[in-house]
DNA sequence: GTCTATACCATGATAGAC
DNA sequence: GTCTATCATGGTATAGAC
């Protein structure tokens, strides 16, 4: 009956709370603020979510499931691993950039001071695209193990991200350095080449 | 006169403070959880520090300066870039494995939901290093951007650590994927030759 | 479904005795 | 320098009317 209806509700709440806890983390926001974001009273917050805790990891499934899904149909797509992998460093530094919220909630999940709490968050909306991404790490064996190459991976793309704001008060830093396309033309380079002196260079000039 | 006495206890309360903020962050911790862990009541920390961020502030630029002076004598050792970056990367692993207050600062400060108090903090805290770091870089110029390429180089590593707790859910993990020395070679290895298999060099131009 | 009203506890911070 | 006592505010959560 009225199901469909609150589900609605919910949903639209979810997408009102995305970017409170996206700013604040769990202990940042309070119900007050969510109800008052809402334009409700905190009692009829709790008609729909039983406590905070619920309202939390629902808000954070919900900003993650979408992306997570997309992320793995990208990874999955094609034959060459490092074509993938271009691909979805690609995506990812697309969507991190887009997304400001999505990016700050996994800087909040991994810093969840209950561990059960997070591990759990990790496994129902990460592990699909992780097994997707080692599934391409995998292509790199033996050279590198896939699982440390995967979260190298990530990381490598993420940092950039993290550090927006810190790298402001930062020597050398550039607006460029933020934008989706010079990151992810920056790390694919980097992890195609390293560091090394690549090919003897051809004359480039 | 009790000058003295005074800097003593404020240093002793901020040995106590590091493992509080840093597994709690700034609004996980009340001064009452402080208070306790000290063995003062509330009253007598606010003798010591005008408020909650002053103590906040204190006990981060105490973690962090004994830590960021360490590594900037270790990054500026030595002539070979290359040499460098490992001795660098080694210790990070080493003191990031060993003091796990002084990771988990690092994400909350860059959490920090007051932006002028996070930069002001990186500013005061990791300024210096990173100028060394990005001096290192200066050598893989024009190949790559020395500000990019110290924040890939930090982030390569520190992400490892970050999702310590994380990765125990996820599939492929191994207890040796914990291991500073482990996380250390793997990171040299990519920094050093990427995905690529090294190839003999060609000249074919 | 949302409201008013409220219980009850935790919080940051201060005043003033010792 | 540390205490007891206290305050104002804000926190999660519930009861019950509409």
């Amino acid at each position: 009956m009225s199901n469909k209806k609150d589900h609605q509700t919910r949903t639209n709440i979810l997408g009102l709370t995305v970017p409170l806890f996206a700013q604040s983390g769990f202990d940042g926001v309070s119900m007050r603020d969510v109800a008052e974001e809402i334009g409700l009273t905190p009692a009829a917050l709790y008609y729909h979510f039983k406590d905070k805790e619920q309202l939390y990891l629902e808000t954070v499934k919900y900003a993650f499931q979408k992306k997570t899904t997309a992320a793995k149909a990208v990874v999955d797509m094609g034959s060459d691993p490092l074509k993938r992998l271009e691909a979805f460093i690609t995506w990812f530094t697309k969507t991190l950039g887009k997304e400001k919220d999505f990016q700050k909630l996994m800087q909040w999940v991994l810093l969840d001071t209950d561990k059960a709490r997070m591990q759990n968050l990790i496994k129902e909306t990460f592990r699909d695209l992780f097994v997707s991404i080692q599934g391409l790490g995998e292509s790199f064996k033996p050279k590198y193990d896939p699982h440390m190459l995967s979260i190298s991976i990530i990381g490598l793309v993420v940092y950039h991200f993290e550090t927006t704001e810190a790298r402001k008060t930062l020597p050398g830093n550039k607006s460029s350095h933020d934008q989706p396309k010079t990151i992810a033309r920056h790390v694919i380079s980097l992890l195609r080449n390293g560091l090394m002196p690549a090919q003897p260079t051809l004359h480039t000039n």
